[in-house]
DNA sequence: CAGACATTTGGCTATTTTGCCAAACAACCA
DNA sequence: TGGTTGTTTGGCAAAATAGCCAAATGTCTG
């Protein structure tokens, strides 16, 4: 594999890796009808602030979400909303998944 | 978020960390076209054997890919193909960020 | 300006991930 | 059977990630 190859899969993998975890997720999918703003999100996720705010920091480091400071508040929105079509895929291998756990039972 | 929900975005992102990994990404790429062995992955990539053993089970343990022994040799094969048209969003998140860093010298 | 509210940053520990080597396994061949 | 090839497993050290608390920053309001 030759640098250049190599350096468009890190690429690649830096975007796969922001969307790797539950909660960023999670926050992806409450962007994808509207912006929200991080004391909101912080409230539908029930962890500490600082923890949804280094989410977004993770996800706005990818490219994914952009912010915008209004006020006392920032909210963040999908800059890129194709990643919410990714779930009919991800579905797709948890269900394969399911089934094939099936076929070995019986 | 109640306990199914967050049960649901676990299972979403242990299928999207499996993929959040360069040389994991190389290797959906190989596999999209036609199944390959081991060794010939191994070839392409330039590390160890057992590092890439390593990301193949990791590939299979999340359901992405098959593996199928046949004498000698372990070949893998993509089970839910649909996970290399997520390229093109991936692409997308990227290409949006090479348009703003432009925008940010002009 | 002082206080309240919203968010980010620093710092720390616990956990997970990565990649190599060595060793174990498995299937083939002479 | 003994050696060779292909693959997995165990183990370990280095690096990356996650989440909390405390503190800093920024903005509005009285």
């Amino acid at each position: 594999m030759d640098q250049t190859t190599q350096a468009r899969y890190e690429a690649r993998a830096r975007v796969m890796k922001a969307l790797a975890h539950p909660t960023r997720l999670f926050i992806i999918d409450q962007l994808a009808d509207r912006e929200e703003c991080v004391c909101e999100l912080t409230a539908m996720i029930g962890a500490d602030v600082s923890t949804v705010s280094k989410h977004l920091l993770v996800l706005r480091d990818a490219g994914i979400v952009d912010n915008d400071k209004r006020g006392n508040q920032v909210f963040y929105s999908l800059r890129v909303p194709c990643v919410t079509n990714w779930y009919s895929c991800v579905e797709g291998v948890l269900q394969a998944d399911a089934q094939q756990r099936l076929a070995a039972i019986r």
